[in-house]
DNA sequence: AAGTGGTCTAGACCACTTT
DNA sequence: AAGTGGTCTAGACCACTTC
């Protein structure tokens, strides 16, 4: 006598244990992994982020609209799209809706790039494109890709400068298969973040990055490159990027001049 | 007659304006600032965590507790809790409770050291204490711990090593009216990290650092510490280190040996 | 006025832990 | 069995945006 809670249909294909309430493990029979309701609603939305039927800067679905699209309450909803926005997939406006995050935004820009002027602001950065060209994989960039040895990368060498002054040499490769039509005219006459173009030219969202800092000398082609002495200490990162599903999708060693900048990083 | 909602007594002294359902801004009159009412416990939650009410390690009321104490509701009390988790205040485990976070755990060891080795496992590091002193707090240290210049400090000079290399060479600086009776004898002898140290005996937690991260080239005096040739490249790591309400409380000088180890960061 | 995300409540059931 | 956090639902009202 003490239950007589709100009862709708099932979830079609989801795998929710029967009833009103929740359940993470498995109820009935079969099936070998379970999870929060909420989770498989992600999981369903994130497919429709990556398969691109919400493309970078949409609008998606209403919370309601999705709720019933995939029968579940608007509650279970919220809590998927809040998760998604916490990472950064999707990005939340009260009184017009959810949207599709993208790099071709002000905010966007300095999530991937930390490095800060000592002082004052951040200045668009100048862009040199030293080299593009065509490649078999070495093996460690291959590893790291996700690749067999020797398969076709687009490599990028360029330097980056910060009030006319060379700040960072970096070089970048990518997977052939994904960046086919990428070459240094498209590069040069691109106006924006490097992300945003491979966002809206290539399908190709980075989400997510991992990054490894040293300190290393400068050697004699790096020096002249960004116009220093040879043997100055300069910030070494590495990074691998990944896009939907932890895919690995670029691997890019840089080299900072910290003399008027530095690498920000916040522990929390 | 739409409406029927049921109606619980009013928060007392919360800002909650009127009604069941939720609101941020000013409703009635007066009064400048508004918040969510999840906000407000929360406020009120981390009150109770700065003054040591309850304590690091130790378990807190249960989410029902807390809303009957605060006169909301067990939803409000969760999504409260929610965000102190996020923010690693709080440890939230199932079937349990929710206890204070505290520093005195393998988990939370590496959050605020970032040096990694670029094969194998994290030993325990080796601590050389160097020197620990009294002094007047120089005016760029004072300034970062928004103290008066010329006020007392304490001082400390360490380097740590890992499997035997000396690796980190760190100076220490915390406010001396905090950290009063701190000892070279209590470093040396206190085994696990120097965060549980300052939480259990001076009753500071650390609960977030920003970082500016360069790369240097090593000074004779530092090249002896560290027992590496001169103008070796170092990574030059500057923390400063708040506790609750942004109080900064430490301020913190690295220089990192990274040939054999590496920073690492996570970018999402 | 209608639609969207944001807040708040109440109640139910679940999984996990301890008694 | 009792208590705790974890999930899910339904419904109400709010603030913001657009029509």
């Amino acid at each position: 006598m003490v239950k007589s809670p709100p009862m709708s249909s099932n979830p079609s294909q989801l795998n929710n244990n029967g009833a009103t309430g929740a359940g993470t493990a498995a109820s009935s029979t079969s099936s070998p992994t379970f999870s929060p309701l909420y989770q498989q609603i992600k999981a369903l939305i994130m497919q429709s982020l990556q398969s691109g039927e919400w493309k970078p800067g949409e609008l998606i679905p209403s919370e309601v609209e999705l709720a019933n699209r995939y029968k579940v309450s608007q509650g279970t909803v919220r809590k998927a799209i809040d998760e998604l926005s916490a990472e950064n997939l999707v990005v939340r406006r009260q009184g017009k809706g959810t949207f599709v995050a993208t790099h071709h935004e002000a905010k966007a820009q300095f999530r991937f790039l930390r490095l800060m002027p000592d002082v004052g602001e951040h200045h668009a950065p100048g862009n040199r494109i030293i080299d593009v060209r065509r490649l078999r994989a070495p093996a460690e960039v291959a590893r790291q890709l996700d690749m067999k040895s020797g398969d076709s990368v687009i490599f990028i060498k360029r330097v980056m400068s910060f009030d006319g002054t060379p700040t960072i040499l970096e070089e970048i490769w990518l997977p052939g298969a994904i960046f086919k039509g990428l070459t240094a005219e498209r590069l040069i006459e691109y106006k924006g973040p490097m992300y945003g173009l491979f966002e809206s030219e290539f399908g190709t969202r980075m989400i997510q990055a991992s990054e490894k800092l040293r300190a290393i000398a400068a050697d004699e082609q790096v020096a002249e490159l960004l116009a220093v002495a040879p043997q100055t200490p300069l910030l070494s990162v590495e990074r691998v990027s990944y896009t939907y599903g932890n895919r690995p999708v670029e691997v890019r060693r840089g080299l900072y001049l910290t003399e008027r900048h530095h690498y920000r990083n916040e522990l929390s």
